[in-house]
DNA sequence: GCGTCCTGTCGAACCGCTTCGACGAAGCGG
DNA sequence: CCGCTTCGTCGAAGCGGTTCGACAGGACGC
């Protein structure tokens, strides 16, 4: 392994003058500089990242904290990582994942504070959340995606929940639809303080009321099978009901599953739109959902690049920014069909 | 932030002695060690990583690659994150995840030369993978999930393909399934030497001719059309099928669908079984799915351990082992009923 | 009572790179 | 031709740890 005095040596140069080659932080002479060149190409010579960290008090590596429980990730996060992965690698850094689960509060904190990390981007922030004390605490430059209830001090790229239920609500009611449930996460879920259900709550809300019509929502859990219980509470509370938004992905197939075998027939019996749904998941249903497709990528770039601004430039600036989810229609939504043909079998 | 000179100072002894301290690598006195883990507590001391790293020559971080491509993860690869995390964090290092995509064979190559990894477990190997090239060349111990062909001079840990298909097609067989086919991946993914493919087309022929059945093996895409065609496919080329097994977790729904769509009901008709899925997954489908349960975690764990082992240990010795999927029963599959009773409808 | 072996501690030399101050050599206006 | 920048380079002092050799002092064998 090469070390730059090696490089220094076979260029006849001084160690300092390799550094300034390789940073560019003081001028250094064409000639001088392709002996360098030369002799790190010959040598092979790859920087070692830890005397390079050490000097310089700066990593190179960001953090991107994100949760891991056991529903996996879907495509959409994956997305949000590979969005931020190769933004950092754009900008010549590391990106590290680190799956901070629950109980490591203690872990994260040793992690920020060991210096290890230049900046953070956090995923799934909670409306009061701790992680984001503790890296405060440690002075660890912050991104997050999602947002506290206080964002007063903080950057942030999030979904535009408001804008992206107003969407979804207005093409099923361009289609007819008056009656329309929204299936949103779980009732623990919600009391947890999780942002994105209690935002699409509250939107959900407010679309429906602005239409005139009444804003029914139902909590589901997260499988199959809360689902499937949701629809049939949803049928309980609104038998006339001819539309479902749901933002529980991992319910909405249940959901599927419970029209199907109410002999209820989705588009034509009932609408299902998925919000805040990848393309892949979409497409696995049958028929394939009409959904609002999250900015994955783009969420995980941005968030990168305001960290990176923050870390090089001098701004100081917060950047706080919401982007909407973009409707894809496709085969689960249609006009609602008079509930009159149906028959009796509700 | 303070350093090891402030703690060393306020404890009234030299440097190393706390570094003994912290390592355990000189007996200390009893007396010593209480004030200097006094000292350090009264300071809120964390040692720099970057330091450490540099004079031990040594980063304490794991690195686990994992290629991400916009399928997203599925809870068997998260499981198999979760376990490998806690296990990296049981052992005293860290285990950073980093996301490398198909190109980007000069980013792993920098990656492992700068010396920020202790080692390196990589995941969905290829049978023949230049990554497990790359990281050999640049000297940076190797443990893989999955097997190259040539498996002579690595560690691994995989899924016993071999074993999980057996056990698939003996339940299948024990309900009285003759006719069984096997949906496997892409034949694009074939080609491309995709091992957990490969290994299981060789273990189902082996398995189905060692009951004197006749093994067929369709191909799908990644998707639920895939899945759709592939059932089609199937009909056409075995009329009398009355069991599926599918690699294919993504296809998988595309199959349930086509069946319902052709009036085919699971299991009555035909009994369905999926390959290396999590319960998660195998609940979604309705009905729930009988399935083969990888194991996620353990694999994570174990090859996390095999890596600790070779870097802490001075035991050279390559670890090799397979894990068997287990079998678990759900609502997907049953005894078939004989096709005379279904009619002419095929 | 003396050489020997531990034990526990210290000082100093790195690990490989960044960065700051210094300085010779041009370049330049007057 | 002189003093003054500007440019390009060097040497050395860290960054915050680890680790090795040395050594004082007590225990121990004989």
């Amino acid at each position: 392994m090469a070390t730059m005095h090696d490089v220094a040596r076979l260029a006849q140069v001084s160690v300092s003058t390799v550094s300034y080659v390789l940073t560019g932080a003081r001028p250094i002479s064409q000639a001088t500089r392709d002996r360098v060149l030369a002799a790190m190409a010959e040598l092979d010579y790859q920087p070692n990242a830890m005397a390079r960290g050490l000097a310089s008090r700066r990593s190179r590596i960001l953090g991107l904290l994100m949760p891991m429980d056991e529903r996996g990730l879907g495509a959409t996060e994956t997305a949000f990582v590979t969005g931020a992965a190769s933004a950092a690698s754009a900008a010549g850094y590391h990106l590290v994942l680190s799956p901070v689960g629950g109980g490591d509060l203690d872990d994260l904190r040793r992690l920020a504070t060991q210096r290890m990390l230049d900046g953070v981007v956090l995923m799934e922030v909670q409306l009061a959340d701790e992680r984001v004390t503790v890296l405060q605490e440690a002075g660890v430059p912050l991104v997050l995606i999602g947002r506290t209830g206080d964002t007063s001090a903080l950057s942030y790229v999030d979904i535009d929940f408001d804008q992206t239920v107003r969407e979804a609500v207005a093409h099923l009611v361009g289609l007819g639809h008056r009656r329309i449930v929204y299936v949103n996460h779980s009732a623990a879920t919600l009391a947890s303080g999780y942002g994105p259900a209690l935002r699409t709550r509250d939107a959900f809300v407010a679309a429906m009321t602005g239409h005139g019509l009444d804003p029914l929502m139902i909590t589901a859990e997260d499988s199959a099978a809360g689902g499937r219980a949701a629809l049939a509470d949803a049928f309980a509370q609104a038998p006339e009901l001819t539309a479902v938004l749901a933002m529980n992905e991992t319910a909405i197939f249940g959901i599927l599953g419970e029209l199907t075998g109410r002999g209820l027939s989705v588009p034509d019996d009932v609408s299902v739109v998925s919000m805040v749904t990848s393309p892949q998941v979409a497409e696995l249903a049958t028929p394939a959902l009409t959904a609002m497709t999250s900015p994955g990528s783009a969420l995980g770039r941005i968030a990168i690049e305001a960290l990176v601004r923050h870390l090089d430039g001098a701004g100081n600036r917060l950047h706080q920014q919401l982007l909407p989810c973009s409707l894809e229609v496709r085969g689960s939504t249609a006009a609602p069909r008079s509930r009159q043909l149906m028959g009796a079998d509700q």
